[in-house]
RNA sequence: GCGCUCGUAGCUCAACGGAUAGAGCAUCUGACUACGGAUCAGAAGGUUGGGGGUUCGAAUCCCUCCGAGCGCGCCA
């Protein structure tokens, strides 16, 4: 059988237009989870709404949906209760067929997108020769989290990073480079010592006012393509990139070289952009700059706000880029839906503005720009988090830290896991943990660091979901070795659930599709997270109420089995999906 | 001053406008000759910052006040 809960859902549709005729044809049927396992597996809620629209009282419309309901195939209990739900119970034999269906399924239920979009998706965007901290690790990571997902669902997705390799900093930069030389920076910046260069050069140009000119000349040099300070310049880059690669690819997250679409790559097409909002009268010069006000953005006091798309010394900024990449993004990439993820506070004006006066230019057409904003990293002390010197956390510094701790617990483990399997297990395990802390809380709220907690193997943490799907992993192995039937492959018997707790998880395994909607839908990871929770959870009280290896005939046994299967494929799957590992023993 | 975001159990966090606001940690009570106890079952813990409003129904939407964080002209 289909999904049984998309075909409740269309069974619902027609019940509503049997019951109160064609015109509520497309009605949402308000179909939920229901809020107590008490009534039912499901609930339907539309009959309070419906009953306000036609003016009658919202039980007795239920009644009249559950009177012209078609679905004694799917349901064993269809009931009204309270001020008009209408509660169903999902038949037994249908939650075995969902089990067996998810078995013949590699998406594990989860349909691709009716209509699939073109997403471009601007995250991570780390400053060449600046050290990446906590800020890039959230873009990151949960950047690469709405990817996967957006992917697995049949979407096109286009990444974007972003990274500031253009503007005012780089005159300073290259004089230090020169300064320096070549070979030295060349070593400085792989050994991941951006934040040493950057600093060295900012001090130069703070204290050496004979250095802040050649700095400011440089910047003039390179904008206008001189090949010798380009030359100079992508040496920056690209000891930089491989610096952010080495990060990225500890981090597992999908970005490569082919990503990077800097600030840099727009500078062609700036002195047009400027032209065409000139000529549109959509800016104008004040100040000497070249402005664009958009409509409902106001300073300090009051004045209209401007966005500066040419400085008075005739030179490009970040707001030019932006706006920029929004036309490059829309015209030549052909996205329908633009994406940023960025620091909350950060970009609260710039971008909304850059939106905008795109829009008013015409550059966005049906395309939607969405921010994707995430709160802050704190300390336990409740401010921004930092490290003992009060300086910003090296993310490198994080992600060693990270592997580092899970080696000590991975040298406690009840389980031994051979030598040559333990870096590579604390490495999934402390990477893993950083991440699903991370990924777990609502994106746009502050969230307190806490490395005991995040790396505690009881609770939402990732090494408890790694732990669930290790164990599930565990019966298999067992049940290899005994050489019993239906060992590994799975769904080759029929599923009969029998026992609450197996129900409960078969409920859960057939929740996953929509969990990954809401992912893609709110742009929230932490959605997933939570589902892959619950799930384990399920699992695990069913594992200690349900003996699989030692069921007490043939038949439960292999039925149980097959519930294992489809848990370790769906907690793999999602962990996958937010870029996590599902290590098979830990 | 204006604007944006946030405020939920002691702590850390959930909850597409739906029923009695749910988890985890910590606390307390149980279950170990274990298909991996890094677990499970249970108890206790709440005026959802305060006050109004809309709604059949509000943690959620609107207004207001309080509190926290961030932003507001050529840095990104």
């Amino acid at each position: 059988m289909a999904n049984p809960v998309a075909l409740l859902h269309e069974r619902l549709s027609a019940a509503i237009i049997t019951a109160l005729g064609p015109e509520l044809a497309g009605a949402d049927p308000v179909l939920r989870r229901s809020a107590q396992p008490q009534f039912g597996d499901f609930q339907a809620n539309a009959a309070m709404a419906l009953g306000k629209r036609f003016g009658r009282p919202p039980r007795e419309i239920a009644q009249a949906i559950v009177d012209a309901l078609d679905a004694g195939d799917i349901c064993s209990k269809v009931e009204v209760a309270g001020p008009g739900f209408v509660n169903l119970t999902l038949r037994d034999d249908v939650l075995g067929g969902v089990v067996e269906a998810l078995l013949e399924d590699e998406r594990l239920g989860v349909p691709v997108a009716p209509s699939p979009m073109t997403v471009v998706i601007d995250y991570s965007h780390p400053n060449v020769a600046k050290e990446m901290h906590v800020g890039h690790l959230r873009s990151t990571i949960i950047g690469d989290a709405l990817v996967r997902a957006l992917e697995f669902l049949g979407h096109t997705v286009v990444r974007h990073n972003h990274i500031g390799d253009w503007g005012t900093p780089f005159g300073m930069l290259i004089e230090h480079l020169r300064d320096l030389g070549e070979e030295k920076t060349a070593e400085t910046l792989s050994v991941g010592d951006l934040d040493g260069f950057y600093k060295a050069a900012r001090v130069k140009f703070d204290d050496d006012p004979d250095f802040a000119d050649r700095a400011r000349q440089r910047v003039v040099t390179l904008q206008s393509g001189d090949e010798e300070t380009l030359r100079m310049w992508r040496i920056l880059v690209a000891e930089s990139t491989r610096y952010f690669n080495a990060v990225y690819d500890r981090l597992g997250v999908t970005l490569t070289d082919d990503d990077i679409v800097g600030e840099s790559f727009y500078n062609p097409w700036l002195d047009e952009v400027a032209r065409e909002l000139e000529a549109n009268g959509l800016a104008r010069v004040d100040d000497g700059a070249l402005c664009a006000f958009p409509e409902g953005f106001v300073g300090r006091d009051g004045d209209p706000l401007p966005l500066i798309v040419r400085k008075s010394d005739g030179g490009y900024g970040y707001q030019a880029t932006d706006l920029a990449a929004v036309r490059y993004r829309v015209r030549d990439v052909g996205a329908n839906l633009l994406l940023y993820v960025v620091d909350a506070g950060q970009a609260q004006h710039h971008l909304p503005m850059v939106f905008a006066v795109a829009r008013d230019a015409g550059w966005l057409g049906d395309s939607r720009p969405q921010l994707v904003p995430f709160g802050l990293v704190l300390g336990d002390d409740g401010k921004r988090f930092k490290s003992r010197s009060g300086d910003s956390v090296k993310l490198s510094d994080l992600l060693d830290e990270a592997v580092e701790r899970a080696v000590a617990k991975v040298a406690e483990a009840r389980v031994e896991v051979p030598a040559d399997e333990r870096a590579a297990l604390a490495r999934s395990v402390g990477i893993g943990a950083l991440k699903y802390a991370d990924l777990s809380n609502d994106r746009v709220k502050d969230y307190v660091f806490d490395w005991d907690r995040m790396l505690a193997f009881e609770g939402n943490t990732g090494p408890y979901l790694q732990y669930a799907h290790a164990r599930v992993r565990s019966i298999f192995r067992r049940a290899e070795g005994v050489g019993g039937a239906g060992a590994a492959g799975g769904g080759a018997g029929a599923v009969v659930v029998r026992e609450d707790a197996e129900r409960a998880l078969v409920l859960q395994l057939l929740a996953f599709s929509d969990a990954v909607d809401g992912v893609a839908e709110h742009l929230q990871p932490h959605r997933l997270c939570t589902y892959l929770f619950e799930l384990a959870q399920a699992f695990t009280s069913f594992y200690e109420s349900c003996p699989v290896l030692r069921a007490d005939d043939e038949a439960t046994r292999a039925s149980r089995l097959a519930l294992c299967e489809a848990t370790a494929r769906t907690l793999r799957s999602g962990l996958g999906l937010l870029g996590i590992d599902a290590p098979d023993r830990m």
